[in-house]
RNA sequence: GCGCCCGUAGCUCAGCUGGAUAGAGCAACGGAUUUCUAAUCCGUCGGUCGGGGGUUCGAAUCCCUCCGGGCGUACCA
């Protein structure tokens, strides 16, 4: 049974007659932060008591004395300024532990109201390999994905694919000017990708050349400030104000200079290597050109088009290689490009409804607030992922009905999403829930974003290939170091691949997602600690203790006889099962998979303790053992369950 | 300039719709092993929750301010 929910329901039913909205003091009731408070605390009693204008402890005792908690509690204690403590009845907890044990859905209810929920996840671009940065989005959706679809809503995922925008004018003007046949007829996608390197690079190079000597003038321009703020300062010694402009000055002289440096290396780059810097020199327009060529692809140029339809299913093929990997399919796999022939229609409707207006060429929302404009056309006539996003949302509500679209994306597009959401509720798609499920960034050693040593984006193959590998090593010397090695190469590998991936999203997820996090193989691969690891072992010992008194799963799951709570540890144990309904529901409330992570491991941790305490197979006490070989078998269920909702498997041995 | 986010133990991070002595993991130190797999368990050490003010019976959490850091900021997505 899910007590947190029914202990609420209670405490709300009895709220209702005091106050006009009993919902937020409800929610006041909260798992116990001291074992020696009990299993839940009420801290209401206290801001009723302040609303009420009564001694809180009065308050308290009032509700203590209305809310009959007798079939689900000890008689309740009124402690401190006025919390409530509640314990929970052993015979309780056994007997919905016993309930739970055959249940098929481990305590976990349907939602009554089941919603259309479109999560919006991963987005790769589809001509450039997957690399580090799509690990949250992807990992996360993911997860939000697999509990919702658990709790019984109607999940559509879609894959928004970047398959249209500027970076396709830059293969497309790299095919046509660049191509290496043989290595595009035996590798496509890899060369494609050289291609938009290649051409992004010589972008870059141009561009940046053409900008320099700005650069330059705004560099010796800011110097001259700085040394103008310097000498007002000294002027003033004391003088606060003219310090911090100073500080500021000088920290915008240091951006200008790092700039110019990066714009300098970058140019050096292609200049000091002679192949690159030939093919600068015979492609001075080629940030234009391959704008053009973009351009073309979207008015419908034949050619170009042709060109798309040619490179599409080998991008296509590869980005789903990569997700048969993760274990992960799409409901619906629609880019920018699905939306193009709507997306005339919708500036249209924008401009009809006042909603948008011309300013500076080009077709602008303004929400009031934001500084920014939302663009939905460029003032060269090209839309822009702010016109196929609006265009995304009619056909999410409009085909797909959906009542929840989820964005699982990047926090530093934030504004965008803003925006977003504000010009589709003037549309008239106010109703529908849109959320920017937003992610920090996934930082290296130097709290830099992270990168390889030589400073390159790292490739997702490369990480998952990594993270197997060092899961390998792992294996290798924990089952070699055994009397006798158990496992064989056919299951070392496959552990490997389970530790491995698992240890990398189990990372990924245990973090707030809104926070920036640091990486480390050794932190997310250790043996010990909060990793997918030890949630895979603690799975791994249960299986084990069945596999030696020699009992099949199923027929374990079949008894029915009473569950015993001997020890504390097994009371903390059944409890923490029935806990489960709690972690799901409170991963939805915020979508946040973090708060899965932390119930799994301390599911694990309190397993760990009952293993070391509670003999299963030595107890001589039939009903006692049989009690422990179904909590064990309940933890396994639990363990293996939840992993699975955060998309990470389970081996039997490890 | 404007906007958003962050600053919690030596390190990495939870906690942030205000609630009881601020938590975890790692690291350090000390214990437990004829193992239902020690990829484990138990214990100890460790914090002016960036500083200052305010609201409150009560603040890591809310408000103001200062300091430090990150990100975004009109035609890339």
């Amino acid at each position: 049974m899910n007590f947190q929910a029914e202990l609420r329901r209670k405490l709300r039913a009895t709220l209702e007659g005091l106050v006009p909205d009993p919902e937020p003091f409800a929610a006041m009731l909260r798992p116990a932060q001291d074992p020696r408070f009990g299993d839940f605390q009420i801290n209401c009693a206290m801001p009723l008591a302040a609303q009420m204008g009564r001694p809180a402890r009065d308050v308290a005792q009032q509700l203590v004395d209305s809310l009959d908690l007798d079939d689900l509690c000890d008689a309740p204690e009124i402690a401190g300024p006025g919390f409530i403590n509640l314990r929970l009845r052993d015979d309780l907890i056994a007997a919905e532990t016993r309930k739970l044990l055959s249940d098929e859905r481990l305590g976990v209810p349907v939602v009554p109201s089941s919603k259309v929920v479109v999560i919006d996840y991963s987005g790769p671009n589809v001509a450039k390999p997957m690399h580090v940065g799509h690990l949250r989005s992807t990992v996360l959706g993911r997860s939000l994905e697999l509990v919702m679809r658990h709790l019984g809503h109607q999940v559509i995922t879609d894959n928004h694919l970047g398959d249209w925008g500027t970076q396709f004018g830059m293969i497309l003007y790299g095919y046509k000017n660049f191509r290496d046949d043989a290595a595009y007829q035996s590798a496509p996608v890899q060369e494609l990708a050289r291609l938009y390197r290649l051409v992004n690079q010589l972008c870059d190079y141009h561009d940046l050349r053409a900008e320099l000597p700005k650069l330059r003038d705004s560099l010796a321009e800011q110097q001259q400030q700085v040394a103008s703020d310097e000498s007002a300062a000294a002027a003033q010694p004391k003088n606060k104000d003219l310090a911090k402009v100073v500080k500021k000055s000088r920290e915008v002289l240091d951006e200008r200079a790092a700039a110019i440096a990066s714009a300098e290396k970058k140019i050096a780059a292609v200049d000091s290597d002679a192949q690159l810097a030939a093919l600068a020199a015979a492609h001075p327009r080629i940030s234009e050109l391959a704008r053009l060529e973009t351009a073309k692809l979207h008015a419908g140029d034949e050619e170009n088009v042709r060109l798309w339809n040619e490179f599409l299913p080998a991008c296509l093929d590869a980005l789903n290689a990569m997700y048969r990997r993760l274990g992960i399919s799409f409901d619906l796999t629609l880019g920018e490009s699905f939306y193009n022939p709507m997306l005339a229609e919708v500036v249209r409707e924008l401009q009809d409804h006042k909603i948008a207006v011309e300013s500076d060429g080009a077709v602008c929302v303004f929400i009031e607030g934001n500084a920014a404009p939302f663009i939905v056309r460029k003032a060269d006539g090209a839309f822009s992922y702010a016109t196929s996003d609006i265009a995304t949302i009619k056909y999410r509500v409009e085909t797909l009905h959906a009542d929840v679209i989820l964005y699982v994306v990047d926090a530093r597009q934030s504004e965008h999403f803003e925006l977003l959401f504000a010009t589709a509720a003037k549309l008239g798609y106010g109703g529908i829930d849109c959320r920017h499920i937003k992610f920090g960034t996934i930082l290296g050693n130097d709290r830099r974003p992270y990168k390889t040593r030589s400073g390159d984006t790292v490739g997702l193959e490369s990480l998952l290939n990594e993270g197997i590998e060092r899961a390998r090593a792992i294996v290798d010397e924990n089952d070699n170091s055994k009397p006798t090695p158990e496992l064989s190469e056919e299951q070392r590998a496959r552990i490997a691949e389970i530790v491995g991936l698992g240890g990398i999203f189990y990372a990924d997820l245990k973090h707030n997602r809104e926070s920036d996090y640091v990486f480390s193989w050794d932190k997310m691969l250790a043996k010990t600690g909060d990793t997918a690891t030890y949630i895979q072992y603690a799975y791994a010992r249960v299986m084990g203790i069945l596999r030696k008194g020699d009992y099949a799963a199923d027929d374990v799951r079949k008894l029915s006889g009473p569950i015993h709570l001997a020890t504390p540890t097994e009371r903390r144990l059944a409890l923490q099962l029935n806990r489960f309904a709690t972690a799901l529901d409170d991963v939805v409330a915020e979508y946040r998979p973090n708060l899965l992570t932390q119930y799994l491991f301390e599911t694990a941790n309190i397993f760990a303790a009952f293993f070391d305490e509670c003999p299963v197979l030595k107890e001589a006490d039939a009903s006692l053992k049989e009690s422990r070989l179904r909590l064990c078998l309940g933890t396994a269920d639990i363990l293996r369950t939840g992993l699975r909702l955060l998309g990470i498997q389970v081996a039997e041995q490890m």
